[in-house]
DNA sequence: CTGTAGGGTCCAACTCTTTA
DNA sequence: TAAAGAGTTGGACCCTACAG
């Protein structure tokens, strides 16, 4: 995911922190938040050593694990991120709603930082629950602390699938934690969901975290690759379908999703954000698609299948390369010669259409094409592209054509069937149709026939449109508007009733 | 009876939208 | 981005009503 000029700023070795590391963070950050990190009772043991480095996939939690102090700052976002370079986005939410950027780094650079440690105890101050890296054309310093932000939009890992269960209580209703997680974590083992790492009281309602683990690594988050992000999102809808009853806000499963901070204050319920460790599992992507019924798209694409293509679909598939092959045969006649540059793509292109718009003779008919076309070509490169063309198995889109064979914008006005301008939606075309023909049914003196309707519209707007189309619009529109029952009668019972106004 | 006008139905082809 | 499904279109054919 790195480029070259968005080298990662941190190494690994510098991640995760130390325990004496961790010790200090927490020492400052109990100092900051006072008595809300679980009562001063917690150490930095191997009980509390940051989740990351623990055994995989061992549920040592029994239970909701409320009986446990919450999580401190450092260590539950050493637990959510755990990856490899991975860098934390800070961030805070003015009054007007509005997100500021607060910083953007490690954690150790984060908790140890000055600059920061001043805003992490305010209010509605959040976290990015996914890991970005250092990309250099987003870095910008934070007009608020000064110190280097990225955009939480170049993700680098998915550490968690998160639910918000916001219970959207009245104000000044009491919000009881304890007994709602209770309820949720009986809902999840009664249908089998696992139970999530984490469970966050936000205040006002309750996050639950399903921590990843990439498949090959278990010690490592989830890489960001769009595949991921993908599979991702649609483990993070089914998860909110699956606690649709519990309120779940169906908005929140963008990989680019921040949560409060632990220990900050929820401005709106004006109390603590609290993180409790539920279980110390991680969860690949497949495991958690199969306790969510989601599936990878390719195990899902072939069983959807049902028997042979649809005989209308087989002139479709192939009218999509008959389409470039006709094009690229029209620039050649156009051009007369390919140009330098140009002549090996155009006999490489041409062979591939071919194959893919089953030419007969493929091979001939790309040797006559390169020869008239391109005579300055070698048979060897010739073959060469023939070769390359067996290979070919990607999709291969207008834009890459008209890139690779230089066509001009004049000559793509030439090759308008080829490279068709953008057409007005369907919906757009149906509705501007209906416009007119409701205008026209209300100027008529008396009935329109739908035949009659036909010639003005065509006449009248240059619109030409079949008799049939004409007639089920009419139907549509008095069904619609009452107000034109005469056209009503007409159109729907025939000439039989047809009442004249 | 015949020709004309007009609506309905069917169906293949096409286009657009949705889904994975 | 491909595939599948849904929606749209328009021609062919059928029917009825009416006028001459």
């Amino acid at each position: 995911m790195n480029t070259k000029s968005e080298q990662p700023l941190h190494s690994s070795e510098n991640l995760l922190c130390s325990e004496a590391q961790i010790a200090d963070i927490d020492e400052r950050l109990k100092a900051l938040h006072g008595k809300c990190l679980g009562g001063g009772s917690m150490t930095l043991t191997s009980q509390l050593l940051p989740v990351a480095v623990r055994p995989n996939s061992v549920p040592v939690t029994a239970g909701p694990g409320l009986a446990q102090s919450p999580l401190s700052p450092s260590e539950a976002i050493n637990a959510i991120h755990r990856g490899g370079n991975a860098l934390v986005s800070i961030e805070s939410k003015t009054e007007s709603g509005a997100w500021v950027r607060l910083a953007t780094g490690t954690t150790i650079e984060l908790f140890s930082s000055e600059l920061l440690q001043p805003h992490l105890s305010d209010a509605d101050v959040y976290f990015g629950l996914n890991s970005v890296y250092a990309s250099y054309r987003s870095r910008r310093k934070s007009k608020i602390t000064g110190m280097t932000v990225y955009s939480r939009k170049h993700l680098q890992h998915l550490n968690a699938v998160a639910v918000d269960l916001d219970q959207a209580h009245q104000p000044g209703q009491q919000f009881h934690f304890r007994s709602f997680l209770e309820r949720v974590l009986r809902y999840s083992q009664q249908e089998g969901i696992p139970l999530p790492s984490i469970a966050i009281n936000s205040g006002r309602g309750c996050w639950l975290l399903w921590l990843l683990a990439d498949r090959r690594d278990q010690s490592q988050p989830v890489p960001a690759h769009p595949d991921c992000c993908n599979i991702v999102k649609r483990i993070g809808r089914a998860a909110i379908r699956k606690f649709e009853s519990f309120g779940a806000d169906r908005h929140c499963y963008d990989p680019e999703r921040v949560c409060r901070i632990p220990g900050s204050i929820n401005s709106a319920s004006n109390s603590r954000v609290q993180f409790y460790r539920i279980s110390d599992r991680y969860f690949t992507t497949a495991e958690l698609g199969t306790a969510f019924d989601v599936h990878a798209h390719r195990t899902q694409i072939t069983p959807r299948r049902t028997g042979e293509k649809g005989a209308r679909q087989i002139p479709g598939g192939l009218e999509r390369w008959r389409v470039p092959l006709r094009g690229i045969r029209a620039l050649a006649e156009m051009r007369r010669k390919f140009p330098q540059g140009t002549r090996r793509y155009a006999t490489y292109y041409y062979a591939v259409l071919c194959r893919r718009a089953r030419v007969d003779n493929v091979e001939q008919a790309v040797m006559q094409f390169a020869e008239k076309y391109c005579p300055t070509l070698t048979l060897a490169q010739v073959k060469k592209c023939l070769h390359s063309s067996q290979q070919s198995h990607f999709h291969i889109r207008h834009d890459t054509l008209m890139r690779d064979l230089k066509i001009t914008t004049k000559e793509q006005e030439v090759l308008s069937l080829w490279f068709k301008k953008p057409q007005p939606s369907c919906a757009t075309k149906i509705s501007h149709r209906h416009k007119m023909i409701r205008a026209e049914m209300e100027l008529a003196v008396g009935a329109v026939s739908v035949r009659r309707m036909v010639d003005i519209l065509k006449i009248k707007h240059g619109l030409t449109v079949g008799r049939t189309t004409v007639a089920r619009d009419m139907q549509k529109i008095t069904r619609n508007r009452p107000a034109l029952g005469v056209m009503s009668m007409v159109v729907s019972q025939g000439m039989q009733t047809m009442v004249h106004a």
